[in-house]
DNA sequence: TCTGGGGTCCTAGGACCC
DNA sequence: TCTGGGGTCCTAGGACCC
C-alpha cells in the first residue's frame, strides 16, 4: 500500500457519534421519556426490529437490530415508540451545522455520526482535547444532544475510540499508542469485522485485536482475501486502503436508491403485490428526480415466508428516472420470478448505475418522456402539499393504486396528517 | 427471539470482445 | 486445432454498517 500524499502527514481525525440518537431526539419531543427504558422502532407486538434503545433499556439486554417482540420479553416495562425519520433528519442537519463550525472537512458517515479532519486547526481551536471538549459542549447547547468523540491519527482509531468513549465522553489516542490501545479489544470492535468474520477468527484462536499479530499477512490474505490483508494494518491502527483511506469530506455521491416493504402478514395476492411495486417504484422514481439521477439498473427484491430472498436485476439501454419505466421493469422481473401462490414477506425496488443525464434518445421517445416528466413533476408537487398517498400514476398502473387508496382512506388529501416515515 | 429499511463494498461466474 | 489471456460489463448473493 502506498500512502497518498496528503496522508503522508499525521492527521488529527475526530469521530463524533451521537449517543442513543433516535431515543435522545424522542426525549426532546417528550421529556417524560427521560431516564426510562425506551425502545424506538415500533410497537411491542409488531414485525420489526429495534432501531435504538435507551441506556435504561440496554440494561435489560435490549439492543438495536433485535426483534421488537424479543425486546418486549426482555424488558416488559419498556416504552415502545414509533420511529420518526423526519425528526432524525432534522436533528442530523443541526448536528452537521455544529460540526461545520469546527472544521471545513466534515463528512457525515450516517445520520448520527461524522468524521472531522481537524488537522491544522490548532491555532483556531487549540490542541485536540481542548477542541473536542468545546465541540462536545457546543453540541449539547445547540442541539440538546449528547455525543461521544474519539480522536486519532486515522479514521479507524477515531471511530474505535469514540466507541470506547461512550456514553457522553471524549477519548484521545496519542499518536504512537494505537497498537497498545487496540490490542486488548475484541476483534469485533474493528469496523468491518462482523459476526461471520468474528467466528472465523475465533476458530483460529484470535479473540483480541492483539492476537492478529500472531498470523502473518500472507495467511490473512490467503484466508480472507483483500480484506484479510487490510486487517493486519487495522490492528496497528492504519486505515489500510479502501474507503477508510479517503480524504475526509470528499463528496461521495449516492450509488443506489432503494425502497422495500415487509408486510405485516405475508400475502400471495397478486394485485396487492403489484400495488406495492407501484408504490415502491413511485418512491424510488421520486428520489431519483430529487437527486437528479438517472438509473440504468433496476432490481427487484423478493423475500418469501421462509425468509429465502432473491434479487433479480435488469439493465436498461437508456437510463431512467420515471416511475412508469421503473415499474414496468420491476413488474416484468416479478412476473418472471415469483413462484405463483407462494406467500411473500417482502418486496423491494432498487435503482443503481447512475448517470446524471440520460443517454440521447430519439425525438419521438423524447416527447413522450417529456410529457411523463411534466406529469411527475406535478405529482411530486402535490405530494409535497398533501402527503405521499395523495397522487398515484394515472394510467397504465390503475389496478394497484386504487386498491391502495381504499385500503388507507385516512391518507387522502384533506384528512391526512404529515407523514412520519 | 423469528428476523426493518436504507445503504456500501466485495466476490465470483458468465458473456463478450480483442 | 481442444485451446490464451486480459478487460469490462452484468448479475446474484452475501457481509457489514447504522
Amino acid at each position: 500500500m502506498v500512502a497518498t500524499p496528503q496522508l503522508a502527514f499525521p492527521r488529527t481525525i475526530f469521530h463524533v457519534d451521537m449517543d442513543a440518537f433516535f431515543v435522545s431526539v424522542e426525549e426532546l419531543y417528550d421529556p417524560s421519556l427521560r431516564g426510562k427504558p425506551v425502545v424506538v422502532g415500533g410497537q411491542r407486538d409488531e414485525r420489526g426490529v429495534v432501531s435504538a434503545a435507551s441506556y435504561a433499556a440496554r440494561k435489560f439486554g435490549v439492543h438495536s437490530a433485535m426483534p421488537l417482540r424479543t425486546a418486549a420479553k426482555l424488558c416488559p416495562n419498556a416504552i415502545f415508540v414509533d420511529g420518526h425519520p423526519d425528526r432524525y433528519r432534522e436533528f442530523s442537519e443541526k448536528v452537521h451545522t455544529v460540526l461545520g463550525a469546527f472544521s471545513p472537512q466534515v463528512e457525515m458517515a450516517s445520520i448520527d455520526e461524522a468524521y472531522l479532519d481537524m488537522s491544522g486547526t490548532e491555532r483556531l481551536h487549540g490542541p485536540p482535547l481542548k477542541a473536542a471538549h468545546h465541540l462536545h459542549q457546543r453540541m449539547k447547547t445547540d442541539t440538546g444532544l449528547n455525543c461521544s468523540i474519539g480522536i486519532g491519527a486515522s479514521r479507524l482509531v477515531a471511530k474505535v475510540s469514540s466507541g470506547q468513549a461512550k456514553p457522553n465522553g471524549v477519548l484521545f489516542i496519542v499518536p504512537g499508542e494505537e497498537a497498545k490501545f487496540l490490542a486488548p479489544l475484541d476483534v469485533r470492535e474493528i469496523p468491518g469485522v462482523g459476526k461471520v468474520m468474528e467466528t472465523h477468527l475465533h476458530a483460529l484462536g484470535i479473540k483480541k485485536v492483539g492476537d492478529l499479530s500472531r498470523l502473518d499477512e500472507s495467511e490473512l490474505s490467503d484466508r480472507f482475501g483483500k480484506w484479510g490483508l487490510a486487517l493486519a494494518g487495522k490492528a496497528r491502527g492504519e486505515d489500510a486502503g479502501g474507503w477508510f483511506d479517503s480524504e475526509v469530506g470528499a463528496n461521495v455521491d449516492a450509488k443506489s436508491i432503494s425502497h422495500e416493504h415487509t408486510y405485516n402478514e405475508d400475502t400471495a395476492d397478486a394485485s396487492q403485490l403489484e400495488a406495492t411495486l407501484v408504490r415502491l417504484s413511485e418512491m424510488v422514481g421520486r428520489r431519483l428526480r430529487e437527486s437528479q439521477f438517472h438509473a440504468r439498473t433496476i432490481q427487484l427484491k423478493l423475500r418469501y415466508k421462509d425468509f429465502t430472498t432473491l434479487t433479480r436485476a435488469h439493465t436498461l439501454a437508456s437510463p431512467t428516472q420515471l416511475d412508469t419505466e421503473i415499474f414496468e421493469q420491476v413488474r416484468a422481473l416479478f412476473r418472471k420470478n415469483w413462484k405463483n401462490g407462494v406467500p411473500v414477506r417482502l418486496l423491494g425496488v432498487h435503482a443503481s448505475s447512475f448517470t446524471s443525464r440520460p443517454d440521447q434518445i430519439n425525438l419521438l421517445e423524447g416527447n413522450r418522456q417529456q410529457r411523463w416528466k411534466d406529469a411527475l413533476a406535478a405529482a411530486d408537487h402535490l405530494r409535497d402539499r398533501f402527503g405521499e398517498s395523495s397522487v398515484g400514476l394515472a394510467s397504465g398502473i390503475r389496478a394497484g393504486f386504487r386498491e391502495r387508496v381504499h385500503e388507507n382512506p385516512a391518507s387522502l388529501p384533506g384528512k391526512n396528517k404529515p407523514r412520519n416515515s
